[in-house]
RNA sequence: GGAACGGUGGCAGAGCGGACAAAUGCAGCCGCCUUGAAAGCGGCCGGCCCACAAGGCCCGGGGGUUCGAAUCCCUCCCGUUCCGCCA
């Protein structure tokens, strides 16, 4: 959520920002949120009023019957008994308009950083670093590595998605022997990678709506999640969800933060807007296998955060010899979300597409006011100031495994059709070289 | 799933219809004392809404009874223990 108070400190100014993404019908919302804002605090106000009458005259009937003068004290309950009808009428009042500003608040986007370029689309996100292409560029494969992993997969025996939807539904994939291997090899290393600056985690993958609403899922994008509705649990789509809420509703101290969280986690998504869309091979998947990082800092170390995390995905990617670049997001593709974003995509010589396989995001104080997790700031000589201040919350996918499992298909397929494991990888393939 | 007992501030733990945002202890902060520290002494010491103050709200969530609820009633959630079931 975007804070209210600066709504109504500044509207022209974030209604100026929000614009920038280039949604027509923002600007109706930001305005309609300021009106119920306006008329909630009036009613607050009234309700307040009262509130303090009643209880003004509660502790004088208190006070008046321990003196035993019964006459007075009825007299006054009259009073008190009419003002409370009055109450619950303005308490209602206040309860259904909270509501309605709650619901125009959580379906505005977050105000995107002054460092992000304006664009409409993704045609007009500009690469930031790279592309780290070998000599000739996108056409400077071999052609043995120009073979979709589709291909590459049923060849070698290593991916079985015709079973896959047989067991369950389309668009859900299978590895088998090597590929699996593979696949789990990836979530190894990346973690391993990690466990230098970040805390492995093991969460529940499986969430309440509070949790699926304070990373900014719910309520808008309820159709691209599984819903278990008959427990009233939602499957998570991104690690980054139960790792965000781990410290909802908790007051941290400065001196914990930044704190950093890996998991590993399967990842269960609808694709509802991407029906019919990249349906081979392991491009889109209703269920896949990631290790997300992620912190929570102060507003001072996000910035430095988000460089960090950038780095290391950047590295990790390169240690497995594929070839990428770094894409900065601009104000029309931001997610919701987002305060600011960088992906990284892996160049797949078998289908010939740079392929997004990380996604490192800044989220300004967004997510931790839905969440509610905040810390205690200190000042200068490192004592504790008055008052609460939210964290900020960043997140990436250290590494998603289909789409890199088809990078390294593609890329590392040798003349003779096998393909070989990147080295960093043999340790945790019980030594194995080479698939084919 | 059944039964019993619980859920109060950072932690521990009192309160069980009125003067309670809530005793006390620990932790924390400021000062005194000290060469420094500990101990001791004095003060401060939860959060939220509201520009501040005034005022209001918060004792697991929601609802009810009452002039008045941390305290009584209903309901849901969570925890502990025992039983059942189970990897």
């Amino acid at each position: 959520m975007i804070d209210v108070r600066l709504l109504r400190a500044n509207p022209a100014e974030v209604r100026a920002a929000l614009a920038r993404r280039g949604d027509p019908e923002l600007d109706q919302v930001v305005l309609r949120a300021q009106a119920a804002d306006d008329r909630l605090r009036e009613i607050t106000a009234r309700r307040d009023q009262i509130r303090a009458r009643v209880n003004e005259l509660s502790r004088e009937v208190g006070r008046l019957r321990r003196e035993g003068d019964v006459e007075a004290a009825e007299a006054l309950q009259g009073e008190s008994r009419e003002l409370g009808s009055e109450e619950s009428v303005l308490a209602a009042e206040h309860d259904s308009m909270a509501a309605d500003l709650r619901e125009l608040l959580l379906v505005i986007p977050n105000i995107p950083n002054a460092d992000v370029p304006d664009g409409v689309s993704d045609a007009d996100n500009p690469v930031i670093a790279g592309p780290y292409l070998p000599e000739g560029g996108e056409e400077g494969f071999a052609e043995h590595q120009r073979v979709p992993h589709w291909e590459i997969g049923a060849q070698l025996g290593i991916l079985d998605n015709e079973r896959a939807t047989k067991i369950a539904a389309s668009m859900f994939t299978m590895q088998r022997g090597a590929g699996a291997t593979l696949a789990r090899a990836l979530c190894q290393y990346a973690l391993d990678s990690n466990a230098d600056a970040f805390e492995e985690v093991r969460p529940p993958t499986l969430v309440s709506t509070a949790t699926l609403t304070s990373t900014g899922q719910l309520p808008k994008f309820a159709d691209d999640a599984y819903a278990i509705e008959r427990d009233d649990l939602w499957c998570i789509p991104t690690a980054e969800v139960p790792l965000t809420s781990i410290h909802a509703g908790e007051i941290l101290d400065q001196a914990e933060l930044p704190l950093r969280f890996m998991a590993y986690s399967p990842c269960y998504r609808r694709e509802a807007g991407s029906a019919g869309r990249d349906t081979r091979g392991m491009l889109r998947s209703h269920e896949f296998d990631k290790v997300e990082i992620l912190a929570l800092s102060t507003p001072e170390q996000a910035p430095v955060l988000l460089t960090e995390m950038i780095g290391r995905v950047e590295r990790m990617i390169s240690s497995l010899g594929l070839h990428h670049r770094a894409i900065e997001i601009c104000t029309g593709d931001l997610g919701q979300s987002h305060h600011r974003s960088v992906d990284i995509e892996v160049y797949a010589p078998g289908c010939g597409q740079w392929l997004e396989v990380s996604s490192v995001s800044w989220f300004s104080d967004y997510q931790a006011r839905r969440a509610d997790i905040r810390y205690r700031p200190l000042d200068d000589e490192g004592r504790p100031q008055k008052g609460t201040a939210l964290v900020h919350t960043l997140n990436g996918s250290a590494l998603a495994v289909p789409r890199v499992w088809a990078a390294i298909l593609e890329t590392h397929r040798q003349a003779d059709g096998s393909v070989a494991v990147p080295e960093v990888l043999r340790p945790y393939m019980r030594g194995i070289e080479r698939i084919g």
